[in-house]
DNA sequence: AAGTATCGATACCGAGAGTAGCGTAAGGGG
DNA sequence: CCCCTTACGCTACTCTCGGTATCGATACTT
């Protein structure tokens, strides 16, 4: 009922589009120097915008990477045949977005941010983690606290290899994790 | 030959002590403030220590983190009779240290700073997860990155969970970690 | 006593997150 | 047309933190 009415434009000057370049000098920046290097002012630089104009639109350096990963990973692709060709495409889709340039860098950075931001934690649980823990749920038909085992075990890998090793990891590793988390999530499997 | 002769003692003021007080120190600042909030003065400030003696012994706090998680976690105790009792015993034993105050922060902050700085990133890969990764290797006579997949699984897996809740992982999740990292790491099993 | 190296204290530098203030641009409605 | 409201760019600033420099005092050897 706020903004749905079709044209209830708000006074003053509209905002220009720039979240998309936002976002795309975002993973940039953080993919040719790295996370801690890529400051707020350096994006902003990147995106030929103001850093005013950054922090007018995010509260935060980490919801800003937060939105941008969040629009880096857009929804999760659920289809396959059974449960298991499910899975496995929901793990490789996750290895490969983590892949793509500065995302894998973003995310972890974000991440270890929040270890001590409780704040910028929740924000992260909430507005990313939810978004596939339901989607999950919804497709998979487990428990919340089954897929958020998943999530810990499947995330939890690819960033430790990625913050461990600098470099997304390989495809063999990538199947060996599906193959690994499988048969653990097999119908019927598992302990609870 | 350089320091093994004796008595062959340094000239000059012998250095006290003081690294034990500058661990305890630095693990009850991590568990009380977070990882963010535990700067090098206050973790001096902690041990009694001024912040001057802290550089003259660690070059960087990540340096001093490693060191600390070094001394926290001590050897990995790898008894136990087959195969099996001995990798969930290593899991279990990871995660009850990764769960002990100041610990489990440590690890994901000092691992979030290693995401942007290379130098780091090696520190904490050749001293900390060669020492076990070495250990596992021997002990479970797997290849070099078998063990470094086991790793990757059972760290990043509890430490993402420490990230996204704040608290470590529980024991019935870490059960849940047993089950399904044992079979995959079966004799005889797995792809490679 | 002389020499050497550590310790504590204070002051400092540089970088980066985030804020304040101001003039200006881009739309609306009278 | 002028006014109102909001967004933008710009500059300058505060605050915190990692790390360094300097200096006098201290501990231990020879």
């Amino acid at each position: 009922m706020s903004r749905a009415s079709t044209s209830a434009r708000p006074p003053g000057r509209p905002r220009s589009g720039v979240n998309a370049v936002v976002f795309a000098a975002t993973l940039s920046t953080i993919d040719e120097l790295g996370y801690a290097r890529a400051t707020v002012d350096r994006i902003a630089a990147a995106a030929g915008v103001a850093k005013t104009t950054i922090y007018r639109r995010w509260p935060s350096k980490g919801e800003l990477i937060v939105d941008c990963l969040l629009d880096a990973f857009g929804p999760i692709p659920l289809e396959g045949a059974g449960r298991a060709e499910l899975m496995s495409s929901a793990v490789r889709w996750i290895a490969a977005k983590i892949g793509e340039p500065g995302v894998g860098d973003a995310f972890a950075g974000v991440f270890s941010d929040a270890v001590s931001d409780p704040a910028l934690r929740v924000v992260l649980s909430t507005r990313l983690q939810d978004r596939y823990r339901l989607a999950l749920q919804d497709a998979l038909g487990e428990p919340e606290h089954r897929v958020l085992f998943f999530i810990d075990v499947v995330v939890g890998t690819l960033l430790h290899r990625m913050g461990m090793t600098g470099e997304p990891m390989v495809d063999a590793d990538v199947a060996a994790l599906v193959e690994m988390v499988l048969p653990y999530f097999a119908d019927g499997a598992g302990p609870t």
